[in-house]
DNA sequence: CATGCGTGGGA
DNA sequence: TTCCCAAGCAT
């Protein structure tokens, strides 16, 4: 049997049941693949329930404040989908009538979308048959047919794309491009992958030459680095200081507590000499975690200390309420930190 | 085009 | 503990 169709017989019996499956709704379809980038199910699940229950049509996400949607990320990760996928709303209302767009070259247009998204909805929603690239489709093509060109390389990245484009030729776009995922995900899985089962074992390169373990090929490893961050928590009792991240770096967009870096862990005595604490008096400066919360991103490792100072000079601008700080949108590590403060 | 962007789960 | 990595994209 044909590559596509061994894959299409097995997604027949062991598809999974997952709630975006059960409309061919484009605007269903692409908030669920955008939520899954780089995203397991079980971590995406919620929040598709969340976005599709307070924004049920584009219509809602594109006339909800970005601060809105923001907070309905939170936890998340990766913002900047959030952020993208409020703009693209709104230029879909805008600029497209409120439809939503048809063709692989239409929806790769919006911002947020790319090769594997726009293939996607494209093959899922109008059955166009552009091949989905993402990290199962790697792993199974190159393993299948022992391919060891990066998938991390330009070279790589054409390269499997094109073969992924041949194998869909005379598949079903639709099934197949799910199909091949699913299967990535349940059989042909990083580790331990289930070969004792597997449909296409006969065909396996990789699995002849024993050479599974080693596919497929990722070059590069990323490089960390090391930041340390104080958090000042001012307050009066009653408010405390909230701003708004900005610029291009992390948590774009999200709320914080006024913030404090240094090239290394700060003590109390460097930390007075900024200009924001140095009208304060030390004993109204209290570490909170003597020992430094490491935050671990993806490429950054942040050592990270909370600092309260009591004072009754909270300025009009940035305060919040302490009772409705939980109204704006924080990184996981504000929040942390605010569950633990909250129980002290 | 190499790098930056979150978080959580599993080995 | 540490490492990998999970339905990628923007710049």
């Amino acid at each position: 049997m044909e590559f596509y169709k061994t894959l299409e017989m097995w997604y027949l019996n062991n598809k999974r049941d997952l709630p975006w499956r059960k409309s061919s709704n484009p605007y269903f379809v692409w908030l669920s693949e955008i939520i899954l980038q780089q995203t397991r199910i079980q971590q995406g699940l919620s929040y598709y329930n969340t976005f599709t229950n307070h924004y049920p049509t584009v219509l809602d996400l594109a006339n909800a404040k970005e601060d809105n949607v923001l907070k309905n990320w939170q936890g998340l990760g990766y913002y900047s989908r959030a952020r993208n996928l409020h703009f693209s709303a709104k230029y879909i209302c805008n600029e497209l009538d409120g439809k939503f767009p048809t063709t692989y070259k239409e929806i790769i247009k919006l911002k947020g979308v790319g090769d594997y998204t726009a293939s996607a909805i494209a093959s899922i929603c109008f059955n166009e048959k552009t091949a989905v690239v993402d990290g199962n489709v790697y792993r199974v093509l190159s393993r299948y047919f022992n391919i060891d060109i990066p998938i991390n390389s330009s070279k790589g990245i054409k390269y499997f794309k094109e073969l992924a484009q041949e194998l869909i030729i005379n598949a079903n776009p639709k099934e197949y491009n799910q199909a091949i995922m699913d299967f990535g995900s349940m059989v042909c899985k990083p580790q331990n992958p289930n070969c004792e089962n597997c449909p296409l074992e006969n065909g396996c390169l990789a699995k002849a030459k024993n050479m599974i373990s080693s596919l497929p090929v990722k070059e590069k490893k990323i490089k960390i680095k090391n930041r340390y961050l104080n958090f000042i928590v001012f307050t009066n009792g009653e408010q405390t200081i909230l701003e708004k991240r900005t610029g291009s770096g992390i948590w774009q967009n999200l709320y914080q507590f006024p913030l404090l870096e240094f090239d290394e862990i700060a003590t109390q005595k460097e930390l007075i000499k900024k200009p924001l604490l140095k009208d304060y008096n030390t004993s109204t400066i209290k570490l909170f975690n003597p020992e430094p919360w490491v935050h671990k991103l993806s490429h950054q490792h942040l050592f990270t200390q909370f600092w309260i100072v009591d004072t009754q000079n909270i300025s009009q601008t940035n305060s919040v309420h302490w009772e409705n700080i939980d109204n704006f949108a924080v990184p996981k590590l504000i929040h942390k930190f605010l569950d633990s403060y909250k129980t002290k």
